[in-house]
DNA sequence: CTGAAAGCGCTTACAG
DNA sequence: CTGAAAGCGCTTACAG
């Protein structure tokens, strides 16, 4: 491995210089500077990352925890995180917790450790506050994504409440009485507010409290039985909102399951949507969150508290998007 | 942020003693021991790996760098490197060059220059081999995953030839005479590899050389214009092989737009398929390749390039499994 | 069983 | 315009 010294020696200066040379930190002369370029080419030396960050006590990275990159919305924010961390010239360190606190733990204890500048968290289902406490303990700048926390963080998710009544009032003004929301695992703060949003707007639209129809559940199996049970009751939902695409697949297989035509037997909206949507027949109503959007925000917000630690924590919601298609009885699209 | 000598001083010890602690590298009085590790959790110490891999100039980090982490083969693929490395205990540095050569080169740039130990590299359709060349120079362990090179790299992928003659096989013995492939961009290796097959088991099953249909151009747009004009042909073609997620995609959006309906009027098989897969309808007929299990060997590789770089190149091949669908005719499961 | 000290490859005042 | 030297936070022979 070539360093510093190696090169300084072949271009017959200082290492001094060549630091500056390769940081443009102050004027070399023109001359000295073309020895310094030769001598870098011809070792093909590389600035190890490492001694620099430890020099400066600042690796200019930043990591990024998501619970499954491979959700559309997801992938979507980390591009936003990416393109944005490209912008400000940080190097991104990825890192997945598979909807694990555990894993979730590991990946914050190893980013922590590697020094990065800050982190951007979406936080696993069953993460408790103690994996922020951490951040507390380090002062590492955190900015939470996507699935926010009640205490003052800087954080970046989208609206919830708005959507909610939007969608149930789209439905009921069709006539729909019986909404059932898919909503899976309360412990994520998302779908949390969904939740709550969808009892209100239920009550406010007429229903009598508690007699919403909802699906809460932590595991996968017991969501999809939770919805065969609710299709196959007496007076079953004349529509469904799902919380999440995993929410949005699972309800569709019990639907499908059921034989059941949307929108003629059953409404169907979701949020957040599928890779691929054009495919699916019908077209499904979706909630499309600003996904991009959230990343890039939460990466600027970032680099904001890194600028300045004792800032004001500020919490950021992006309007999502409904686009109504044929799942709700909306018109194709030509 | 605690250093190691802040802990010693508490502790009333060296800072050796305070490192064979944290390390296991020498045995320590239990009492000693004791103070040590009270020391530590009173001043939530935190390890900094910068340093400590600056020492050892091992960083116990490796990076992976796919052309897009959302694909569902991929999303995969990464689950095997993460699993893999966990079991191994070093950390992952996660890449996406959105299959652009340049992005690509600045993964390697950032992930050389952090010092990994190894990288991981599923390259973008358009890399050339200079990519390459940089890892000679640098000595880094490189395995290459997916995208194989006809160079003797460390390398892990699956087999492209059987499975193409397993569907034309399959295809023809139904009697089907004009097969269509999708190939897209052939700089990807596998796809090159699995157009070569095609011609050759087309060949073999009587179709005259250069008569085979296939759909080849590097741009999503050229991709469903060719699709689409193969399709409306005189003489049509009775199947559709598709080489990737994407191209499939391409490929089912032609096909509903022609109205076709599978596999009556149209055969369809495709390589990798779909997130959420059983939604469709009708299924189709998949070639899956264990992409947790390249994941999970590239690791491999890598930890034994790692440790002996003197070793020999070898190339791994696994072999894809292909599930039969309802889309070629076979009979839906239970 | 433990400590003092060199050194990993850089950056950055300080001096000229 | 450039160089000599301290020091970032660790690991690891060396010595006792």
């Amino acid at each position: 491995m070539t360093t510093m010294v190696k090169v300084a020696k072949l271009a017959g200066v200082s290492i001094s210089t060549v630091s500056h040379v390769l940081n443009g930190t102050r004027h070399v002369n023109d001359e000295t500077r073309q020895k310094v370029l030769k001598a870098i080419e011809e070792t093909s030396y590389r600035q190890d990352a490492l001694a620099r960050a430890m020099r400066r006590s600042r690796t200019d990275s930043i990591g990024l925890i998501v619970s499954d990159g491979g959700e559309p919305a997801f992938a979507e924010m980390i591009r936003g995180v990416e393109e944005e961390a490209a912008r400000q010239g940080v190097t991104l360190l990825l890192a997945n917790s598979a909807e694990d606190p555990q894993r979730e733990a590991r990946a914050v204890q190893a980013l922590l450790e590697r020094r990065v500048d800050g982190i951007i968290l979406a936080r696993a289902a069953g993460s408790g506050p103690g994996a922020l406490a951490e951040f507390q303990d380090q002062d590492t700048p955190l900015v939470l994504m996507d699935r926010l926390f009640d205490e003052p963080y800087d954080q970046v998710g989208v609206e919830n409440r708005e959507p909610i009544n939007e969608l149930v009032q789209h439905l009921t003004s069709q006539g729909h009485e019986r909404i059932l929301l898919v909503v899976g695992d309360v412990r994520v703060a998302t779908l949390q507010e969904r939740h709550e949003a969808f009892i209100e707007a239920m009550e406010a639209a007429g229903t009598p409290a508690g007699k919403q129809l909802t699906v809460v559940a932590e595991d996968q199996q017991k969501i999809e039985a939770g919805i065969s049970k609710a299709l196959a009751a007496v007076k079953p939902p004349t529509a469904v909102i799902a919380c999440s695409t995993v929410l949005a697949a699972a309800a569709l297989r019990q639907v499908q399951q059921r034989g059941l035509r949307m929108p003629d037997d059953i409404a169907f909206a979701t949020f957040d949507g599928f890779a691929y949507a054009d495919l699916f027949e019908p077209q499904l109503t979706t909630v499309r969150q600003p996904a991009f959007q959230v990343g890039a925000t939460a990466a600027e917000l970032l680099a904001k508290r890194i600028a300045d630690k004792s800032r004001e924590p500020s919490t950021v919601r992006l309007a999502p998007t409904i686009e109504y298609r044929a799942s709700t009885g909306a018109p194709t699209p030509a």
